[in-house]
Order: structure tokens, then sequence, then C-alpha cells
DNA sequence: TCAAATATTGCAAGAGTTGAAAAAATAACT
DNA sequence: AGTTATTTTTTCAACTCTTGCAATATTTGA
């Protein structure tokens, strides 16, 4: 069962029964009751009730019968009903706004992109915008017939902690220590009806890659994801399910150190990660920092793929330095957190054979003493999309976790 | 509730229930009925119910009366009765094997400490030695009236992986990978009546300077421990709980590179943790390189201690210079696992104001940039019995969450 | 001695799961 | 075409657990 403080009783023995065989039947498509009972461990008569339930409350259809192939009764088959829920998700960028509405598959039903301009150091203007977005949004669920809002996830840079979703520190907007961006945002929008929550952006992109992996294959319990793009991220997954860690900052590979007397960064210490794969170190070892500093650092990662497709041998061998580091980092989160694989996210997958060579290098001794390292390096599957996707993941994990939380028909 | 996979019924709500309720008898000392409803939520009634399973059980007795100043019926006072409950714990280090069998309130009842010769590559004969030593020790528990023998637990060097507690590598001891001594242990041990396990040393440590800790004050969700003795070693715990990962190696602190081309390590990488502070290096560093190979490293590191009581400048900057890459590990581990207490033990406890000054060194620039860091440095309060502590707490964290575990009378 | 106050326990009601029996629905056989 | 075997699903009584309310127990203060 969920493991909440406080004491149990029948209504939470139902919780989690509800949520075993709505887990199943998302996870293993149509399947009959006679399976989930076989898969679940519960009792048909037991199935037959909580099926019964998922199908009152929206979540679960039936959805024809089919043969078992010999004689006897057809299976009646189930189905999730992913309509049903709807979700709101909300990345913020340094510039822009980026919106998706979308049910339990992910299928959006509104999609929108705002510029926004938020002054450094006051977080309500862009409070405002935000409310404004997931209220458009929320309009746009409520245009589909049916459909129940479970929740809205504001993603962005930056530790948020505690139940209270505060933000500890959010650099780029200059922003206080400890802002409470949920409740800025909550109270623009007094009749949205649902949960609104804060999370950070580099975990919501490592758990839509947990899920993207787990689809094909089954995932170790502990998985880590470092990610680079406009900076240096990363997420932990324990169980399935973003470990923020007391700090908020779990996961978060940017700014751990490799290299105890190198140059000095940006967040105070010396040797960070981020230092070595960043995007504008990056492209300064590969000879681009001119052309960072006059077209902007994307036109100069856009340059450096076309140098490494073109098998540039400066750009190759600053990604095959980059890899010497990527993989002392690798070393330090598998021996930390005990992550048995670790995904690639941002340009790190699509560069990865670029990076191997050097991640190979400083992996090599290791490997040849533990012959098991017992950690595969895997790149991500998604694009740029991971964070959205991830964010209507976290409010997905809450349904399926709690279908009482979602009404009657 | 706890959280197994399967279904659940009224039976985990029991148990969750009463778990609820001992582990208050067992935090806050004599307490009535009427104050556990009040601080679990529970009802008076439900209270009274499962109070009086735990007092057949034999986990709770009641223990007089206190007049609750006011008139009104006087609180009938439950209290724990930990000499209900008995655990076996092993340490097995190269050389000995130290045993303890304890109550749950860590009161020794037996105590052995046995040399034992365990030949390089074979676990056979140090696992009948521990089989022998657990014999004894179980017995030493059957002579105590009314003690139920809940588990036995294997304290030892290496990383301990899956539900199996399979040992992926003790290189110590040259045992092959995956070796299953907790099955070589059963074997000898075929009516010993109790759950057998295997963890690892360091992971019981940290568990052990964890409770220690609490028991002063609230801990966040996320800590870590790094301890430096005869190796170094550490253990992450959330939530309370012992975070093995999947590799079985989360916490290991030792062998995460903090610099890039530093010195190879014995672990096939370079530039490890272990270089900079585990004993050999640091007493070389402080120029005990001869007296360790002379007399050994135990004397060599209390020679180190002798000068560092004297100021000995040596000693002191080899103290320091420790402290700067510990500074770097801290930093790594706090960044990835999102810990916001970490916890030294071992010699760094004793010598912690001796590192502070180089750990100031490294994390002097994040302090000015982010000035709540977000995490403490506490050196540990319990000595070498950390580790036969830990393993004895791990049992009795089982028997908490599960009282059910324990029969009747 | 009696009333007030507080702690604990009994008891019926409500909700959940379970196991066995009954009902439903189809294929195979005669 | 009718019947039987087989498989799936539902119904029903039994049991356990928590809950809320009423009853009981026990002490203090007047």
């Amino acid at each position: 069962m969920t493991t909440p403080a406080g004491p149990a009783d029948t209504a939470a023995v139902r919780r989690h029964n509800l949520a075993l065989v709505l887990r199943y039947v998302a996870a293993h498509g149509p399947c009959a009751r006679t399976e989930i009972a076989g898969a679940t461990g519960l009792v048909h008569a037991s199935v037959t009730g909580l099926a019964t339930e998922l199908i009152e409350r929206g979540l679960v259809r039936e959805v024809g019968s089919a043969a078992t192939g010999g004689r006897g009764r057809p299976r009646r088959l189930l189905q999730l009903v992913p309509e049903r829920v709807m979700a709101i998700a909300v990345q913020v960028t340094l510039e822009r706004l980026e919106v998706t509405a979308a049910d339990l598959d992910g299928t959006a039903v509104h999609r929108a992109s705002a510029v926004h301009r938020a002054p450094f150091g006051d977080p309500e203007p862009l409070a405002a915008a935000i409310a404004r977005e997931i209220k458009l949004a929320a309009d746009a669920v409520r245009e589909v017939d049916g459909a129940y809002l479970s929740g809205a996830v504001i993603a962005m840079a930056g530790p948020v902690t505690g139940p209270g979703h505060t933000i500890a520190a959010a650099i780029d907007f200059g922003w206080p220590a400890q802002t409470d961006l949920r409740g800025l945002v909550a109270a623009h929008l007094p009749d949205l009806g649902c949960p609104l929550d804060v999370v950070n952006d580099a975990n919501c992109a490592a758990l839509a890659e947990y899920h993207a992996h787990g689809a094909a294959r089954e995932l170790p319990d502990t998985v880590a994801y470092i990610k680079a793009d406009t900076g240096v991220g990363g997420g932990l997954l324990i169980g399935g399910r973003i470990h923020t860690g007391s700090t908020g900052l779990a996961g978060e590979a940017g700014h751990i150190p490799i290299d105890l007397d190198g140059p000095p960064c940006a967040c105070g210490a010396r040797g960070c990660l981020a230092l070595a794969i960043g995007p504008e170190p990056l492209t300064a070892a590969a000879g681009l920092a001119d052309l960072a500093a006059r077209d902007g650092i994307d036109a100069a990662l856009a340059e450096l793929d076309r140098r490494l497709a073109l098998g540039d041998p400066h750009a190759v061998a600053a990604l095959a330095d980059a890899g010497r580091s990527l993989g002392a980092a690798i070393l330090a989160i598998s021996g930390l957190t005990g992550a048995a694989e670790i995904i690639l996210g941002g340009y790190l997958a699509g560069w990865c054979d670029r990076l191997t060579p050097g991640i190979d290098t400083t992996l090599a001794g290791r490997r040849a003493v533990a012959p098991h390292l017992g950690f595969a390096i895997t790149p991500g599957l998604l694009g740029p999309a991971a964070t959205l996707t991830g964010a209507l993941l976290t409010t997905r994990e809450a349904t399926l976790a709690d279908p009482t939380s979602v009404p009657p028909v």
C-alpha cells in the first residue's frame, strides 16, 4: 500500500487494490478479469468488485470479448479509458512557456507556446503568465466531454523542496530563496479545482525517459539520468518514482566536482561537471566560442553537430574529452546512488557515440578490475519533449496510485 | 502502510496499525492509550484493541498508572518490552568475527569475538565459522526466558545486492562474484528458526549513526554517511531506511573520482576519494609511511592521532589536505543523493575539527554563491561499535514494521 | 458523600476481502 | 438439435478491521 504516516483503514485497502488493478490494466492493454486476478494475486470476486468501481469512475471500460481458444465462456476484456483523465503541464524556460494538456496516454488536447518577459528578481509577472496559460488549458479540458482534470504541473529549473514545493533558488530568474511559486500561481486560479504542483524540469525528463525505457524492458530499481542542453541537469528515480532528496537537488549532476583543482564554476565550486559537458564549455572546446558569442549557443551547438557529422577531428576530440569527464561523473553517480542504469539526455543522447570513447577511457580500468561493473549507460529515447511528457506523467502516477481521486461517472 | 507489490487486505491494515502503535510506544517511552490515539490519529477504541494484541505478543506491557494532574481516571502507561525480542549480529572483518546478541534496546545478552582464518578464495570455512558463532548466540538467546529470536544479520564489507543478499564482490576475501554467503551459512543452520540476512557493514554503521542522531533531533529524509577506518565506506539513508540501490553500493563514497587526472586506484579508476582520505594515503601524507609498513596501519593511525593532538604541522597539513578532497566528495554526495545531512564516521569523526579547514576551503565558494547550502556536516556519535549496533537495528526495524512476526505470549 | 472529569472498554454498524457455490456463455460432442 | 464440458464471471455468507457512540471505570475536588 502507499505509505502514509497515519493510520490505515479499509478505505486504504480499497485504494491500494484499485490502484493495483488499474495499473495492471494500464500496463497490459486489454485484459480479462481472470488474467488480472492471476497476475495481481487478488481473488476473482475481488477483481469483479474492483473492476466495477473502476468502470463507474470511468477509468476502465469493457471492450468486447475474446474467445480463449478452447471452449468455455469467452473473456470480457477491460481497457483503460485514457481520455477520462486530463492533466496540464507547463514548462518554464527563460524565454517561453510551453503548455500541454493531455490524457493518460499523453494524447494532447491543447498545446500552447507563449513568450514571456520575466523581470529579474520578481516572480509575480511570470506567475501571472503561467496562471493565464493554465486557465486556457483548463478551459480546453473542460470542453472535452467527460474528461476529469486531475492536476496541473509547473516544470522549471531549480531545486524544488519539501511538500510546499517552494523553489529554493532560481538563479536564472533572480528570485529570492524559497519562492512559493505554487502559491503565487494558485492565487490567480481560485477555482482551478485540481492540485497544482511545481517540480524540477530535469526530474520530469528523467521520469519520462524512465517510462520510455521501461516500456521496452524491465528497469532496475534505481536509475539515474543526466542531461545537457541549455544547462546540465539530472534526476534520480527510485522504484519508478522521482527522488528529490531533502535538498530537492538529488540527481543534479551538473555541479558535482570531478576535478579537484579544476577551473572555478559560477556555482562557487571548482571543476564541476557542467564545465566539462555544458554547452558553452563544450562548444568552446571545439573552437566555436566566437560563433557562440556572435550567434548564440544554439547556433554553436548546431554547428558542432554538423562538424561531428562530418567527422571534424577538433570536434570529435572535444566530445571525447567531455566523455572522459562524463565517465568520472558516471562513476560517482553509480557509486553514490546505486543506480544500475544511467540514461543520457539532451545532446548527450544524440552524441552518445562520440562520447563513448572518452567514457570508456575513464571506465576502462574499473571495468578491468570489476568486469561486470554493475551499471549500464544508455542514450535517452525522447528529445526535448521529455520534460513536458514527464510533467504529465507525475500526475498520471498520482491518478494510478489513487483511482478514488477520480469521481464516479 | 508498507508497500508490497501484492494485494492488500484487512490483515495488512492490522499490521500497519500495530506497527504504528508499537513504533510510538518504542519512541516515546511509557505513554497512555489516549496519548497514542492523539498522536497517531487512531481512535481510542482502535488503540485499545491494538494495544491488547501487542500485550498478548509480549511486545508491550502495562507499567503502572500516572495521574494526569487534574481529576479523572489516571492514565495506564504502556511501555515497550525490549527483552521480548532478541537479534544476533555478526561483524566479519579480515581477521575476526565480532558477535552480539541483543534485545530491542541493544542490551547485549551474549558477546563473542573469534579469530578466523579465511583461506583466500574459498568462502566455505568462513561460512562455517559464522554459523558456529550464530549457533552459540542463538543458544544464549534461548536461555533467556520468553525471548523471541527475530533474526540474525551478517555485516561485512562488499556490495550486497538483491533480495538474495548475494555478495557481488568480496575483493579482500577473493571470493567469486555473486557469492551466496547467506545460503552457505544457512546450510549449516537448518533449524535456526529466524531470518538470516547479509548486509553491508558500512550501511549498518550508517543506520546506527542515523538512529543516534535522530534520537536527539529531527533528521532530514535523506542522510548520507561516510566513514574511514580500515577502508573508506558509506551508506545512504532515505526515510530512515538503508537504500542499497540496484548495485548494492549506494552511498559507498570511497571510490568516487574527485580528481580526474589523479593517481590510479586499486579499483581501476583514478583519483578516488579513498586515495585522499584512506588510512594508508593519509598516514603516508603525514610522513608515516615507514611506520605503517613496519608496525601496521593501526600503529600509524595511532601515531597520527598523537601528532595531531600535539599540533604537529605536518600532520595537521595532511588532514587539511584530506579535508579538501572530502569537501569535494561531500558536494558530490549532496548533489547526487539530495542528502541534507552528511555524517562522518570512523576516524573522520574524531578528526572532524582537523578536517574542517580543508572542507571549508572546498565549500567556501559554493557557500558564498548559495548561502544556505542546504546540508550540514556532523561528526558521528558512535565509535567502532556502530556496525554491530546498526546490524541489530536492521532487525529491530523489521520487528517494528511487522509486530505480527512476533508470536503471542 | 457526591459530582465532575478523564481514561478505557463494549457494541453495533459499515466497508473490504475471501472462498465456495451459482450463473453465464461458449465449444465440442453425440 | 440437444447435451455436456469448460471457462469466466457474479452472488452470497463469513470473517476481520476500523469507527463512532454509549457505557464503564477511576480518581479529584467540593
